[in-house]
DNA sequence: CATGAATGAGTTTTCATTCAT
DNA sequence: AATGAATGAAAACTCATTCAT
């Protein structure tokens, strides 16, 4: 064991993330405890002392993968463009959605998880995106009849799907039908890809 | 037990079958297989005599649920308009998904099945949908540069979302901006909801 | 395996109960779930079958064991002699109690459970003994300054005590010592042992 | 950490003592030894230096505790008067063993540890109390036909019983009651209290 | 020496699956 | 053929104990 060197027991907090992203990712929600420790290279109690519930491991990789979106909404919001900025945020969630099997599932799975999740790794998130969202449908860039929550539907919905294997080009693909979908049928043919 | 009045193994089945769907629905892939049982009136016993897996019995509700859809698709071949027939059979699509939680769970967490349960439960109806997708196609109703995997994921992702609460108007919403994305624009108007 | 005899589910019940009997007075409430079923001859499952909970298993015992003292105690409640059927109540308990290293055990370091194991399974011997003893107080057999939780807290200890090894000889000279102490004093004498 | 200005390791030893005795004593044999260090303001590594095994840790408790018994017993082996000496220890006994929860329950909880730790802890003591009692019987205030290890039956009983709630005038009614009982039937009257 | 992170065997409990009746 | 008792592997989680710092 390469382990155990005091000052990486933040290493093992990353690695534990990382075996459960990887664990979740295979199995689902099912994924078991021990696995992770196992393929984390460290015993089921040290996973614990870091995360003392798998619920609380699992919102713990939700809100570590939630961190990048998070900065890039925000950033987002400065944008001179609300529209593009929107759009460009969009595609930016499922390049990074790889990585989120485990959260779908958490979510799907876990059922009374799902809001509190939210709450916490997606809080701010949500936030973000909500004002994101508004200003580019104040600006005109994306339908008057879209909700929000119908997006999350259509996003949550695709970035499911894309999970495991789709290749690139194909998301890619979806994702600009996704887009165009809510656009602004005034301004659609401009921004016709 | 005063049941079975000889011979009707197949209401048994039907009971499992309808006792199943409604677990999985409530539980999702967690549904134990007892309680499976007890709601069909049945003992463990009889139905592992059915069902001899988890995961068969999971396949054969796929499989059943997926019969009178396979039949919409085969009788929307028929139909005169290529492009109306189809994007009708999206829309029973989903009108029918509502009874598909357990499904999109067995799919999602069962991860290996996915494409076994693809092949046995949607064997016949992907090849209907094929056809009838390219015949939309080909009739200039579909955007040319849009694959039958795109519509999968597309489909399958808004269909995941959807399972649990979304109120009907907001599913309806989101369904008809996923036709009209993959419309070609050139109609596009005409056929505004 | 000789069990498994369908009819002999009862066997198998009593088998657990003794097993965990057994066990609990090996090791205490530590008693482990695995052993007590190895024990029985049966498959954890089995037992969890019969008892679902451990604290279940322990109420069990308690009151599996408690019922003969429940008959004894009704029965002595028809005794024409007060003082003499509640003396000799009082040792049958103890020639009864090598049996109660766990119900002491579960009381004692279950905590939470001493009230409502109480209620289970010593509810009505509670009741019996309470008019077992107030019957021979009245009867001036018993010293009027002594209350049931007095005696409750003798019996119960030196019950305790007894539990593991102890001589039959020296528990009964202490039972004995006993009852002395709680009988009238001016009847002592023409009681002596 | 700003404790131990040295060669305080004394000081380490007497708070983990006391912690470990209030946690046995909220939690019976099932508290941590985790919990203790914690409350002993310790990491678990130092309580380790100091007491190799919860067993060890357990038994220094007993040891420190029965301490001032063991001097009250030796003091009490001077008096005067053997019977008066004798109960007045007795009674001592019970003053002091509202701290033994812990005790009785490692006792009864550990079985095997029971014959080393009375070995250990109670050595001298019970050498005192076996001259304690064998005076006071020889003098003729015991009765004869009690042996010592009636009284530790009937002592240790009621002790553990006393543990937990019992109100003191309660219990030192008992303790009277016991005394009574080993009393010799002669002097009994000229006692009672 | 003290610290507390790491360890992993062990605990209770669940559940798919088998098999005697 | 139907039943449901039995099975035992596996899961989440705990805790005494070790050992790198």
């Amino acid at each position: 064991m390469e382990r155990h060197l005091r000052a990486d027991a933040a290493r093992n907090r990353e690695a534990i993330l990382a075996a459960a992203e990887a664990e979740f990712r295979a199995h689902g929600v099912e994924a078991s405890i021990d696995a992770i420790a196992e393929r984390a290279g460290v015993g089921v109690g040290t996973l614990y002392r870091n995360y003392s519930t798998k619920d609380e491991l699992m919102r713990a990789i939700l809100a570590a993968r939630a961190e990048p979106l998070v900065a890039a909404a925000q950033e987002a919001l400065t944008a001179s463009d609300p529209g593009a900025a929107f759009f460009e945020f969009v595609r930016r969630v499922f390049a990074a959605s790889g990585d989120f099997k485990a959260l779908a599932d958490s979510l799907t799975a876990a059922g009374l998880d799902l809001d509190a999740a939210k709450q916490e790794a997606g809080g701010e998130l949500m936030g973000a995106v909500r004002q994101l969202f508004a200003r580019a449908q104040e600006a005109g860039d994306v339908r008057a009849d879209v909700t929000l929550d119908d997006l999350h539907l259509l996003i949550g919905g695709l970035s499911h799907s894309t999970q495991g294997a789709a290749d690139q080009r194909q998301i890619s693909r979806c994702v600009d039908l996704l887009c165009d979908a809510v656009r602004s049928p005034a301004i659609r043919s401009a921004n016709r890809r």
